[in-house]
DNA sequence: TATTGATGCGGGAACGTTCCCGCACAAGCC
DNA sequence: GGCTTGTGCGGGAACGTTCCCGCATCAATA
């Protein structure tokens, strides 16, 4: 309960104010405020009586008074809304986990820092912060905390396209683009019947790649094999793999030759699973998976990733949401970005890529420190 | 350029503040701000008007101005030290990324938020912030982060221990216990030449590890295998771990029988090495990785880990720091907290556990290199 | 010498809150 | 009817900074 601002010794020693600096070199608060801060006019000698003053002291301007007077904070929140519904932290996901630290570094090279929030939160959790913007990953749709961003009129940014309403800026990942590129892939490389293993969320995004995975298939004359996992985690994927090349009916003439994990999961779990259920890749079954897990480029063959480039995600979205702050513009604004597919063995016929034995990638680096 | 704070439309709607709500309401601000914050005393018909006329003109306090008065920003820095040296992003580990993310909760249930830091900075980035505290996960040794925040007289929190600085507070995991509980448990298990990967840093942690490691050995007339790896990430573990077991001498007489990877990497891959080098898992070769990748559970045989219970540590270090925090103390206060050895297949002989049926030879038994 | 212009520094308002106090008024009490 | 006690509300200071001014002083110029 003691009141005791920013934990000085309890009332020992009180915090070192302007005035106490002011009062210490013999000079006015104005004249050592200029000093510490290079403007003003004044002769060095003044200035440097100042700064002595205050190191002798150890003065330390009060952030929030100067906040208040600048009118803003740099800080934005920064909150996930897509996993707000399991207990598990949005974290354990590589992506997001990639997506929370790019963000965090695009913000800060513009001089924003970050603040963390949890993934459900109302206004009075965040109504104490001098918060000058505000992010949601992955919001769902019609998501509470977008609706209190917006009609506490504080600018928003989203990784999900977001109808254009005043304050509000999105990137998106071009969904479409991306699952035609790693479909047309596995077709490049001797695929005939792809299957597809894909969260079972109504997150949009995911409704758009099935979307456009049953448009493909009807252009390709291919059936439409599509798995949805139940719930987040390696489990449900790795059941969802082997449910899907155990089942009746998927013996090596007829089953699918190819696989697109899109939910995300450990690659080497997935592959092993593949193989447990006796396919050979890539000889058997082709395997692209959607995934920010560096452990894809060392397994036995490589897999193949499509990453949904959270590092580009946050770079775009953060200029986005800084051009709106600069201007004052609450004018919508939103951008896409594209996925990048890192081909690799996995997915590879040509004998090429498919020498994939050492790779030694690993120990390569510089000597340590 | 805009100076509009909080972004408005730029000099359109300057933001509504406390007096033209008092204006509105017919009522002084005073009485305004008793009657939003449901304090002081005065009739209910006039509590209601304020309210109406906030409500109607969509007021949201300035909360810069609330917290000079408040004298505090219950805004606490979060900066990661160890991973500093490298340019990847923390947020890769797994340990990390769950670090954070139960910081954040822990401080949030407290009231507190947390302010993502670069993991290189200065004072000058962190100065115009209004940090109550700091936490720096994993410093380095005198690192500078940690003497800029002491420097400051911040109220310090660090997940390693540190001398006791005033101000300064620390939970670290009790290596020496950890250490032996998986090597007692692994000779258990039958192992008599159990080996360790352990990052090649100098971060006391590690250094403590290798002395548990060697004085252990000592107790039970076994030579050290230690090997060090060449910098993070999954491809130096990787390297490291086929070194020590295809390395001359290391045949099944007299070569490691179990294998402590401290050393954090996706736990398939290292059992993946493993079979590439010929051994059976646990069979021939007893594993246990120090790791929070919930993958670990899903492999066959599933991989016994080592958690460092981050969730813990976090919780624990938020606990010290408020209590720090409420009392204004600045006397260092400190924690040990423990492991969590999670059994499973990989690390046990006995038939029960060391059923993992499909021990799916089939795959890994193809005659590649 | 009087006028200008530049230089060196300080007084005081402002940022938007909260909160201590004081003032009016009404009711209760001898 | 004068006294206290209590209620309902407002004035104004304070939080610690920055920044717009204004006031001296002094050299340079008319």
């Amino acid at each position: 309960m003691s009141d005791t601002p920013y934990g000085g010794d309890a009332a020992a020693t009180p915090r070192i104010r302007l005035v106490d600096v002011a009062r210490e070199a013999g000079l006015s608060k104005t004249t050592v405020s200029a000093a510490l801060n290079g403007t003003g006019r004044m002769s060095d000698t003044v200035r440097e009586r100042a700064r002595e003053a205050a190191r002798r002291l150890g003065y330390r301007p009060n952030a929030t008074a100067r906040l208040l007077r600048a009118g803003h904070a740099r800080l934005i929140g920064y909150a996930v809304g897509e996993y707000a519904r399991d207990r598990g932290s949005y974290m354990d996901s590589p992506y997001f986990a990639r997506l929370t630290s790019a963000t965090a570094t695009a913000a800060l090279q513009r001089g924003y820092a970050l603040v963390l929030l949890p993934a459900r939160c109302g206004p009075e959790e965040w109504a104490d912060l001098p918060l000058d913007a505000a992010i949601v990953a992955d919001p769902l749709d019609d998501d509470p905390l977008v609706e209190d961003f917006i009609a506490a009129r504080v600018p928003l940014f989203t990784d999900r396209s977001v109808e254009g309403r005043p304050g509000t800026h999105w990137v998106d990942v071009d969904a479409d683009r991306a699952v035609r590129e790693v479909l047309d892939h596995l077709r490049d490389q001797g695929a005939r019947r792809p299957a597809v293993v894909l969260p079972g969320t109504d997150i949009r995004f995911h409704l758009a790649v099935a979307e456009t995975y049953r448009r493909w298939c009807g252009e390709h004359g291919s059936t439409p094999r599509l798995v949805r996992t139940d719930g987040p985690g390696d489990g449900p994927v790795v059941a969802a793999v082997e449910g899907l090349l155990t089942t009746a009916g998927s013996g090596h003439g007829s089953g699918p030759d190819a696989l697109f994990v899109l939910a995300e999961a450990s690659p080497p779990l997935v592959l092993d699973a593949i193989r447990r259920a006796g396919f050979g890749v890539p000889d058997d079954l082709l395997l692209v998976c959607a995934s920010e897990d560096g452990a894809a480029a060392h397994t036995h063959p490589p897999v193949t990733t499509l990453s949904l480039q959270p590092a580009l995600v946050a770079e775009k979205g953060i200029e986005l949401l800084m051009a709106a702050l600069e201007t004052g513009s609450r004018e919508p604004t939103g951008a896409l970005v594209p996925t990048r597919l890192e081909v690799r063995a996995s997915s590879s016929r040509g004998a090429a890529l498919g020498r994939a034995a050492p790779r030694a990638d690993g120990p390569s680096g510089r000597g340590r420190r």
